[in-house]
DNA sequence: TAGCTACCTG
DNA sequence: CAGGTAGCTA
């Protein structure tokens, strides 16, 4: 007989509210040691002590009369507690000094040298300066117009494939569409824009010119896209590959299996790939442009007192801690203070768009400050800080308010460009695999055969290159986590935030996740991982419970949870496995109060009742925290 | 019906 | 951790 804390409200005379109001809100009745006896009493209803009811059918009180316990710990204070402060002491993080003007032409080379590579696995003489590309001035004049005929024909040339792939093996055609050539032609025919096609006033894509359903592809074709030999009319053979509907208006174009060469898998898939890795070059070398195209906004700040680089010197860009800490934990694989994206600039001043887009190709701008004020003195060196509070959030830019189902951002931050172009070229916005962008899907990704020299002209660091778990899932997960997919990081992060928040709403979620693209796939995502954070909680609540309550534990006052506890340990174990993170405090009050309700509830035999849990999550979740608003960065990336 | 949740399973 | 499912609620 445990009756739902409706029922039991329902049922309560005001005698049994009066204690309850007293209590505030009956929180403290079990977190102050009542005895599992008193809790028997009360005339056929169990006041929780978290004021989750257990009605009694059995157990009348032997103790009738008996104080429901004296409280030490005000609930009140429990529910309304706010988060452990965290004083948004600033961060002596002066106006950058970065030589950005050097870093630039270091860039630009780099740009060049993906240009490079781009057209030495094509043509490098048949792509002109003028096809298009942000330095050439052309960048603004509409579409870009993509290698021209010559690249297609000297790639062809390269794979043995001249005009159309001649084979009418059906196991090509199966090949050549799981080759991602859709998000390919995507890529050049929705999102995948580049920033330059943007409508910088209206902040929508410009006009576009018709798409074509089909190109044609030849010596005599006009056209100067290399996704062209995929939509010769012409050639005899093909096959349709649908445009994705949203982006293209469900338009199809036709992949060419005809005639003129060999045409065997082989030949296919290094075609492919070709492609691939050429539009991944180009995809970054145009978004490195877009940036650069930006950066003069970036410069009126001189070089200050305070240089970044100190800042940057000073704290790891990963996990913010300070670099003098012994414990310093770098990701994976990364030297001390340097990220896989490398370090940026620090400034307060400086503009959102910088705080994303760069960390795929410049250091990116870690602006941490020191959780230390909250921090107990006794903590432990290495544990994590919060990023900064003070990053400059883009305005109206807490979550995308547009909506779980929000379409892709046209934001003008050109590292939405970039974020478009990668998820266009990496994946198919709207499709399955975007919704499944995580861990897996990264892993999945791997396909994806990146040119070493790629990776060299991303910047990514030597170390990072040669990870014994493979650059290409290295590059893949930075790539991913520019778009809106989540990444192995926002895991983190989720985990760390549930140490504060058990039931986030979806707007918390959104706030507190900003640089996740929203879907309702990426939402859902996010809401299964704190539903099995919760699963995990209440696994180990139950049973550590469980365990004290066979243990003869006399009353609540016995169950506690600290620091040291083993509960605890498995807890942190779980969701803070690196132990870099400086629980709060309030969660182990949460914890502890958690314990106690299963513990009485188990107790008096309420989980006989296939829902005996249900009172408990009710009131558990009542016990959330705001997130600190260092959650909002990118945090723990 | 959509959104959220817990539960179960792999 | 994700997928599937069922229950609940607005």
């Amino acid at each position: 007989m445990y009756a739902s804390s409706n029922t039991f409200l329902d049922r309560r005379s005001p005698e049994h509210l009066q204690p309850l109001k007293h209590d505030s809100c009956a929180l403290c009745t079990i977190t102050d040691g009542l005895d599992i006896a008193v809790l028997l009493n009360n005339d056929d209803k169990l006041t929780s002590p978290l004021g989750s009811p257990y009605t009694m059918g059995s157990s009348r009180a032997e103790l009738d009369g008996a104080d429901p316990a004296p409280q030490s710990r005000d609930p009140l204070h429990l529910l309304s507690a706010p988060p452990p402060l965290l004083s948004p002491t600033a961060t002596p993080c002066g106006p950058k000094d970065w030589p950005l003007r050097t870093a630039r032409h270091a860039k630009r080379a780099r740009v060049e040298n993906i240009r490079d590579m781009a057209g030495s696995s094509f043509s490098p003489s048949l792509e002109p300066d003028t096809d298009g590309a942000p330095e050439g001035g052309q960048g603004d004049k509409g579409p870009r117009e993509w290698p021209p005929d010559g690249v297609q024909a000297q790639r062809a040339g390269r794979s043995s494939v001249v005009g159309c792939w001649s084979s009418e093996d059906p196991a090509i055609k199966n090949q050549l569409q799981n080759m991602k050539c859709q998000p390919l032609l995507k890529f050049r025919r929705s999102g995948g824009l580049p920033p330059e096609d943007w409508d910088r006033d209206s902040d929508q894509p410009k006009e576009e010119t018709p798409l074509e359903e089909t190109h044609s592809f030849g010596s005599d074709s006009p056209s100067k896209d290399p996704y062209d030999v995929f939509t010769d009319p012409h050639c005899g053979d093909g096959f349709d590959v649908p445009l994705n509907r949203k982006a293209c208006g469900g338009k199809k174009v036709r992949v060419q299996t005809a005639s003129s060469s060999p045409g065997t898998p082989d030949t296919a898939n290094a075609l492919m790939a070709d492609i691939l890795k050429y539009e991944l070059s180009r995809a970054v070398s145009m978004s490195v442009d877009s940036i650069f195209k930006i950066m003069p906004r970036l410069e009126p700040h001189p070089p200050a007192a305070a240089p970044a680089a100190v800042v940057v010197m000073e704290r790891s860009a990963v996990t913010g801690l300070p670099r003098e800490s012994p414990l310093s934990r770098p990701r994976q694989g990364t030297p001390p203070g340097t990220s896989p994206y490398g370090e940026a600039v620090c400034g307060s001043t400086l503009p959102e768009v910088q705080t994303e887009a760069l960390s795929l190709v410049v250091q990116r701008a870690p602006r941490l400050r020191p959780y230390a004020l909250c921090r107990p003195p006794h903590q432990h060196h290495g544990e994590q800080e919060f990023p900064s509070s003070h990053r400059s959030e883009p305005q109206g830019s807490e979550g995308n308010k547009g909506g779980a189902a929000a379409p892709v951002r046209r934001d003008k931050n050109p590292c939405e460009g970039l974020k478009q172009e990668v998820l266009a070229t990496a994946g198919a916005p709207g499709s399955k695999v975007r919704c499944k962008v995580n861990s897996r899907s990264v892993r999945g990704a791997r396909h994806f055969a990146l040119d070493p020299g790629f990776l060299g002209d991303l910047c990514v660091p030597m170390d990072v290159q040669t990870r014994a778990d493979g650059p290409q899932s290295m590059l893949m997960s930075t790539l991913f986590s520019l778009n809106d997919g989540l990444t192995t990081s926002h895991l983190k992060k989720a985990k760390l935030m549930f140490f504060y928040t058990r039931y986030p709403s979806s707007l918390v979620l959104k706030t507190f996740f900003h640089d996740v693209q929203f879907t309702r796939c990426i939402t859902s995502q996010l809401i299964k991982w704190f539903s099995n954070f919760r699963e995990f909680y209440y696994i180990q609540m139950e049973k550590q419970a469980r365990q004290a309550a066979a243990e003869g534990v006399a009353h609540t006052g016995a169950l506690t949870v600290g620091r040291e506890s083993e509960l605890f340990r498995t807890l942190n174990m779980h969701y803070n496995k690196a132990s870099d993170f400086q629980v709060p405090e309030r969660f182990l009050e949460v914890a502890e109060m958690t314990l106690r309700e299963f513990y009485v509830a188990v107790s008096l035999g309420k989980d006989c009742d296939p829902s005996w849990k249900k009172p408990i999550y009710k009131v558990i979740c009542k016990l959330d925290s705001n997130v600190p608003e260092e959650f909002k960065a990118h945090y723990p990336d």
